[in-house]
DNA sequence: CTTTAATTTGCAACAATGTAACATTGTTTC
DNA sequence: GAAACAATGTTACATTGTTGCAAATTAAAG
């Protein structure tokens, strides 16, 4: 299985590379698609990338404040929408919340791992659920265009810590 | 395969029919849970069941106010957190709304098919798709506990107006 | 290079959604 | 019937998301 974001579950993993290294692809995808990611833009989307815990809109506002810059609201969300127009970040219905994505490329798609205890989230593939999904909704004549699954669980270090009670 | 709201996509099918089956499931259900259907939350259920396109808490507001009821959003979201703890409705994330759910059981995991246009949600059961989730996400030692399917896409009536076009 | 047009950001006010705390009413149990 | 519990009513508030327009920045045209 061709895993997306595989940090987020390894504890104590090199984060200063996941950042760097979803830098750098988002800054070559806006490139190469002609959109421009703004020093706002990516100031946002640093902010996203901050952990592997999605971040709420207001959230950011406050992240970015306490760097010194004062962002209302509707800049965010704005900048929000531009990012996961071109898949940089993916909104979490579930917690009102985005977290990044280090494939900008096809973000159609997604499966996402959710740890209640703690809110990490892991983005897995989509992969065959996409044909089985498609081939279901087929029967009653629906067209799929977008697949997005949440599972909702325990982390490795939450499982651990807590074992397997309440 | 077992589905679990054909009705929701079959043009003019009986809506009644959707109505007293879930109603009567739902009543059955908390009997048997020992739990209760007040008026209140029936009226609620009620609301939801209006039609199979999700509806939000303040809409329920309206919707019961229009039939006199004056109720205020902690109650309606208390029976709506009753109504779902019991399997009798679930709630959209991605559209911040609930819509009824006519299998009491079960109801840890679920596939929803959304039509972007006109809002229509039907729901199939998350069948194998769990096994595979489960499996995947046992490669990172993720405990998966629910898991949520949402796909977006169209139903066949607005399939059917609109083209392939947009 | 300068003007024009388009995009992006700032800002104020507001709308929609969800919750906390406590009072009141109703229901069950003994 | 009294005590304990469950459900609902009500007020006030917290959080989240949006609209509309002005200012600034950037790209495009002449």
């Amino acid at each position: 299985m061709n895993m997306q974001n595989p940090a987020a579950f390894e504890r104590g993993h090199d984060h200063q590379r996941c950042v760097r290294q979803a830098l750098d692809a988002a800054t070559l995808h806006c490139r190469r698609e002609g959109v421009r990611l703004t020093p706002l833009r990516r100031k946002v989307l640093l902010a996203v990338w901050d952990s592997h815990i999605p971040l709420g809109a207001y959230q950011i506002c406050d992240a970015l404040a306490a760097h010194g810059d004062r962002v209302l609201p509707p800049t965010v969300y704005r900048a929000l929408e531009f990012l996961e127009r071109n898949g940089l970040v993916h909104r979490i219905p579930s917690a009102n919340a985005f977290i990044g994505c280090n494939q900008p490329g096809a973000h159609h798609h997604g499966r996402y791992l959710i740890c209640r205890d703690c809110g990490l989230v892991a983005e897995l593939p989509a992969g065959d659920l996409v044909d089985t999904v498609r081939r279901d909704a087929g029967h009653f004549d629906f067209a799929v265009e977008r697949v997005r699954l949440e599972a909702l669980g325990r982390c490795p270090d939450c499982a651990a810590k807590r074992g397997k009670d309440r």
